[in-house]
DNA sequence: CGATTGCTTGACTGGGTTCAAGGCCAGTGG
DNA sequence: CCACTGGCCTTGAACCCAGTCAAGCAATCG
């Protein structure tokens, strides 16, 4: 959408971005995402094959990543800072159909173009795999591909939720369900129960199917009510998870 | 959900459910679903192995074929008729997040439970694998893994549409992308403009994230404009495709 | 036939959207 | 140093689309 720069460092997340090591020499041994992304699929001695195809590009918030309809021609596991995956309408109505964070895989594709659009969230650098280079190391390698199964079937998982929450939830539910969410992924590295909101008010309403003034005043409502604490807008105090929990409508965590 | 019994031959489910052939004898070679399915991933001269664990399960409308919260025993291919795979809340809220026809595969699971119920919509034959079994095979026969990949992506990409339909579509919008993607996968053997409803308007309400009486509603106002016509409930004849492509936002079928 | 089930239609309500200010903070420039 | 500006978030008021509640209707079945 917009390449319109936010702020260089909006309060905390310089603190989740550094949170995983930077990877300064390029090599994948390397990595601070190794340990979550698909190559940890592959054991040290194979690792150099995927090394080989491998390039890392940096995106600054708000710059895009890919559109809808390009050609499908690359891969991407992230290696630090937060993107989102999101669709569009002609008349520009945005759901946003996942965050991915540090580990998290993108761009498989089926067809020859993608079928959405990807955008940096925080400043990112993204590890790239050219398709038909992938495509061959998936042939050589079954277990990398053993690998990319488990993640789909996350991913589905994942997305089932999601539309149980479009489909079904109130307003407060959603909050709920999003904050106990992101805490998984984005608790404070310090506090467990502060969650760093790396995304705008905005993004949060595209991805719950809600406008930006609902998200606010549920948030609000959610303070009020001693749930959750606000010391800035993109900083959450969990301080009643039971209330957020029941709320929620998830049954098991 | 309920185990009721739906009619017995609603008109024009058996039209749907003949169109493939039963698959008598049991034997893979034979199955009419065969070309469709994840079978069709190995050549006919490993096809013995699979049919070796298989066994076929046969479900009434209405029957349920697993719970969420199950443990995770088996995997299933639609041979025969339609099933609905459904999350729920505490309260009874329901979202549907998937209807399956015949080669489509359903079970996958990563922990030991399922994570979502799945019900028979029409009378079903399914073709049932035991996990353990299943497994084994997927060492043994990578093509088989790399099926079931690209089954998974499919199954993503139709998972973020349905996440841009639940968030941000309105209920004219949703039904007129529904009846558009059931004719894909519905139409009358006959008549290709003619899109068999197998299911309820409850069901479609749950699917579409809409309840029964703004799906009964919408379907009226469709009618009234001249999109559709409805020769009976569970019968829709599109007939101006391009209103119905206007209104549903989607860019490309 | 009466009872049941599924679908449709009508009247009313309400949660979330829309429209419109207002507040807060960081960055900029006089 | 402070007024000005632009983002982003919050809050308020009015509106509206879909939900809720309640009949009514048609087909099926016992």
């Amino acid at each position: 959408m917009s390449t319109k720069q936010k702020p260089s460092d909006v309060a905390g997340i310089s603190e989740l971005i550094t949170a995983v090591p930077r990877n300064e020499s390029g090599g994948c041994a390397a990595c601070g995402a190794r340990t979550q992304s698909i190559c940890a699929a592959l054991s040290s001695g194979d690792l150099p094959a995927m090394s080989a195809i491998r390039s890392d590009v940096r995106f600054a918030p708000g710059q895009s990543v890919f559109f809808e309809g390009d050609p499908a021609d690359s891969l991407f596991s992230v290696k630090l800072g937060v993107v989102k995956l999101f669709k569009l309408l002609a008349d520009g109505r945005t759901q946003i159909t996942g965050f991915l964070f540090p580990g998290d895989f993108v761009g498989l594709a089926l067809l020859n173009k993608y079928t959405y659009s990807v955008e940096a969230v925080t400043a990112v650098e993204l590890c790239k795999f050219p398709r038909v280079e992938f495509e061959a190391l998936l042939l050589r390698f079954p277990e990398l591909e053993h690998r990319l199964l488990v993640n789909a079937s996350n991913e589905i998982a994942a997305a089932q939720d999601q539309m149980l929450l479009l489909g079904r939830k109130t307003a407060q539910e959603r909050l709920a369900t999003f904050l106990l969410m992101m805490r998984k992924r984005a608790a404070s590295p310090t506090q467990a129960n502060t969650v760093i909101l790396p995304m705008s008010r905005q993004d949060i309403g595209d991805f719950l199917g809600l406008t930006i003034e609902t998200v606010s005043r549920t948030v609000t409502r959610l303070r009020k009510s001693g749930a959750i604490e606000l010391p800035d807008p993109n900083r959450v105090i969990i301080r009643d998870e039971a209330m957020l929990t029941d709320l929620s409508g998830i049954e098991d965590l």
